[in-house]
RNA sequence: GCGCCUGUAGCUCAGUUGGAUAGAGCAACGGCCUUCUAAGCCGUAGGUCAGAGGUUCGAACCCUCUCAGGCGUGCCA
C-alpha cells in the first residue's frame, strides 16, 4: 500500500515539474508515514516540506500543488489534505483496503512473505551453549530469538541455516571431565573433597552414574588423565544429547551442530592464524602472538596464542568465522548473551581482516531474564548449580508461552519472565489473549457450518464491509507485510508480538460490536465470514513466524 | 578509569529510524453476558520522555555534558 502511494506520489511531482508548476527537478527521498492520529489520513507525508529549500516556495505552496496534481489521479486516492506545515494526508479510498482480504486469500500461509533476501544465504548462529551443563532460561531467550530471527528472515526471502558451534575443546571440557570422575570416585566409596570450580549440578552425578553401569569401576584406580578424558567425552555428548531434546521440546531444531574441536583437527586455527600473520594483523609480543584488533576500534589488541603456545578461544572464534564465510554465507549472524558485548569489535575486526565488510557479521545481543513467581524474584544462581533450566520452564508453562514471553522484549533490554502470568489463562496473559482470538474466529466459522452458513466466498460483496470495525481490522490486516519485513531485517521479533497483540485486541473489539453470523443478512455475513478468514489466516502466519501454534479451540 | 547497554504513566514495556495532541498491557476505579467462546469488550484516571545545554521549521529519537542502574574491561571460555 505504501509502495502504491509512494510511486503514485513520485509520479505527481514528475508531472509537476513536466508542467511547470515546480521547478527544481530534484524529488527526495518520499517519506511516508502512519499519522499518529486518524483525523490525519491513512498515510501522511513531509515531500513539500524537504522540498521547499530547493524550490524556494513555503512547503504549504508546494504541498497544495501536489495535491492539485494528484487529486483524482489514482484509484487508492480518496481525499488528500495539506495540513500542519506542510504535510499531505492521504485518505485511502475503503475499496483499495479491502483489496488486501482478496490477496490474503489468495496468498494463504504465504500472505505476508517478501522477496528482499533476494535467496542471499544467511547463517543465524544460536545458543551455542558449552555442553557442560543443561540449557537453562537465559539461553531459552536465545534460542527463541535466535529461532525466530531466522525464520524472520526465511519468510523475508533469505536462504537461512541455523547451526549451533559446540564449545568442546576448552579448559572447561578437563573441568567437566574431573567433576565427572571425581562424582564417579565418591560413589563408589571414596571420600571425596568436591573442589567449589567444578560443576555442582546434580547432572554429573547422573553421568557418573552412567559411567558406573558402562564401565565398572575401570576408572577408579586408572591414571587421572584418563578418566578426565573418559569423563569430558562422556559427559559432553550426553550434555549435549540432552540440549538437542531441551531445544526440540521447545520447538527449534537446529539445522547444523559445529565442533570447535574439529577447527583443530582439520587443521583449521593455524591455517587461520597464518592467513592474519600473513596480512601482517598478527604479531608476537611477551612470546605470544596478538591480533591487532586495534586497528578496527577495539580497546586493545588481543591475544592468539598464550606464550605457552596454547591458542585461546578468541584463535577458535577466528577460524570460525573464517570458516562460516569460506562455506558460502553471504551474512553471518551471531545470537550472544549481552555479557560478550565486548567481543563485538574484535570480531568485527575479525571479519574486516578476512576481507569481509564489517556488516557481513550481524551481532544481536540478548538480555538477561529474571525469573518471578507472582512478582517475586526467583533466586538464582549459577555457581550452585541452583539455576532454572529451560526444561523445566517449559514443563511448567508450555512451549508456546515460553516462547511468546522471550520474544515479548526487545532483546536488548532486560526481560521480566513471570510463571505465575505466563500460565495464567486470562487477558493478562498475552498469548492466551492472541492465541483465543483465533480459536473464536474457528469457533464462530464452526457455527456457522451448524447453523447451515457454509462459507461461500465465491460472490463476495465485499463493499459492505464498511463499519468502522470492519475497516480498522481490514486496515491493520493490511500492515501485516511490511511489519514482518522490519521485523526481520532489524533481527526484532518483538515487533511481531506487538502486533499480534494488536491484531488480536482490534479483532476482540470488533467481535465485541459486530455480528457475523446474521440470518437475515447472508451476504454481509458471507463478508465477514471472508473478513475474519483473512484475521485467522494473519494470526496464524504471524504465530507461526514466531513459533508458536495457533489453536483451534481453547 | 575506559567502553557498551539502559533510563518513557504506580509496574512491565512499545514508539514505524527527525514529524502533528507521546501509546499499550497490568494494577486502580466505573460499566457490559436470554445474542457467533466473558480466556472477551467499553469507559475514567494516570507524563518535567532521568537532568541541562545544543543542532532545525520540528527532538523521546541526532550531538555534548551530568546523574542513576546493569554489563564488560584475562596470555579464561
Amino acid at each position: 500500500m505504501k509502495e502504491q502511494l509512494r510511486a503514485c506520489i513520485l509520479k505527481g511531482i514528475e508531472g509537476c515539474f513536466a508542467d511547470g508548476t515546480l521547478s527544481s527537478g530534484v524529488v527526495p527521498a518520499i517519506a511516508i508515514e502512519k499519522p499518529a492520529h486518524a483525523e490525519h489520513g491513512d498515510f501522511a507525508s513531509n515531500v513539500a516540506m524537504q522540498m521547499a529549500k530547493q524550490e524556494r516556495k513555503a512547503p504549504r505552496a508546494i504541498a497544495e500543488i501536489i495535491v492539485n496534481k494528484l487529486s483524482g489521479s489514482s484509484e487508492l486516492i480518496g481525499k488528500l489534505e495539506v495540513a500542519g506545515p506542510g504535510f499531505i494526508n492521504f485518505f485511502i479510498k475503503d475499496s483499495a483496503w479491502r483489496k488486501t482480504l482478496a490477496l490474503i486469500a489468495e496468498q494463504g500461509s504465504e500472505f505476508g512473505k517478501s522477496t528482499v533476501g533476494a535467496g542471499k544465504k544467511v547463517q543465524v548462529e544460536f545458543v551455542s551453549a558449552n555442553p557442560t551443563g543443561p540449557l537453562h532460561i537465559g539461553h531459552g531467550r536465545g534460542a527463541a530469538t535466535g529461532d525466530a530471527v531466522a525464520s524472520l528472515l526465511k519468510a523475508a526471502g533469505f536462504d537461512v541455516q541455523k547451526e549451533y558451534y559446540i564449545n568442546d575443546a576448552g579448559n572447561q571440557m578437563n573441568t567437566l571431565g574431573l567433576s565427572g570422575l571425581l562424582r564417579y570416585r565418591e560413589l563408589l566409596g571414596e571420600k571425596i573433597e568436591f573442589p567449589e570450580n567444578c560443576y555442582q549440578g546434580d547432572y554429573i552425578k547422573d553421568i557418573a552414574r552412567d559411567a558406573i553401569a558402562k564401565v565398572g569401576d575401570r576408572y577408579l584406580n586408572a591414571p587421572q588423565e584418563e578418566g578426565v578424558a573418559y569423563f569430558a567425552k562422556l559427559g559432553g555428548d550426553q550434555i549435549l544429547h540432552g540440549i538437542d531434546l531441551d531445544l526440540r521440546d521447545f520447538g527449534v531444531v537446529l539445522d547444523h551442530w559445529f565442533s570447535e574441536q574439529s577447527l583443530f583437527d582439520d587443521g583449521k586455527v593455524p591455517s587461520a592464524i597464518k592467513e592474519m600473520q600473513d596480512k601482517g594483523l598478527i604479531y608476537e609480543q611477551d612470546g605470544a602472538l596478538w591480533f591487532r584488533t586495534t586497528d578496527y576500534g577495539d580497546d586493545k589488541d588481543r591475544v592468539v596464542v598464550r606464550s605457552n603456545g596454547v591458542t585461546t578461544y578468541f584463535a577458535s572464534d577466528i577460524a570460525y568465522h573464517r570458516d562460516k564465510f569460506e562455506r558460502g554465507f553471504d551474512w553471518v549472524i551471531d545470537v550472544w548473551g549481552a555479557d560478550h558485548h565486548g567481543y563485538v569489535p574484535r570480531l568485527k575486526g575479525v571479519v574486516q581482516g578476512l576481507g569481509r565488510k564489517a556488516d557481513d557479521l550481524g551481532i544481536i545481543l540478548v538480555q538477561l531474564v529474571s525469573l518471578l513467581r507472582d512478582g517475586v524474584p526467583v533466586a538464582m544462581s549459577t555457581r550452585s548449580g541452583e539455576f532454572v533450566t529451560l526444561k523445566e520452564v517449559v514443563d511448567e508453562v508450555g512451549r508456546d508461552a515460553a516462547r511468546f514471553f522471550f520474544l515479548m522484549r526487545r532483546s536488548d533490554s532486560q526481560l521480566d519472565f513471570d510463571l505465575e502470568l505466563a500460565k495464567r489463562q486470562s487477558a493478562d496473559n498475552p498469548v492466551y489473549y492472541v492465541q483465543y482470538a483465533h480459536a473464536r474466529i474457528r469457533s464462530i466459522f464452526e457455527t456457522a457450518r451448524e447453523r447451515g452458513l457454509a462459507p461461500d466466498f465465491s460472490a463476495l460483496k465485499l463493499e459492505l464491509l464498511e463499519s468502522a470495525e470492519d475497516l480498522a481490522l481490514i486496515k491493520k490486516l493490511s500492515l501485516y507485510p511490511e511489519i514482518l519485513e522490519g521485523a526481520a531485517v532489524n533481527f526484532e521479533p518483538h515487533r511481531i508480538t506487538y502486533y499480534l497483540q494488536e491484531l488480536a485486541g482490534e479483532f476482540h473489539s470488533f467481535y465485541n460490536k459486530s455480528r457475523v453470523i446474521i440470518p437475515e443478512e447472508p451476504q454481509l455475513s458471507q463478508a465477514r465470514l471472508f473478513l475474519l478468514d483473512g484475521v485467522a489466516t494473519v494470526l496464524k502466519n504471524a504465530l507461526t513466524v514466531l513459533g508458536i501454534s495457533a489453536p483451534e479451540r481453547m
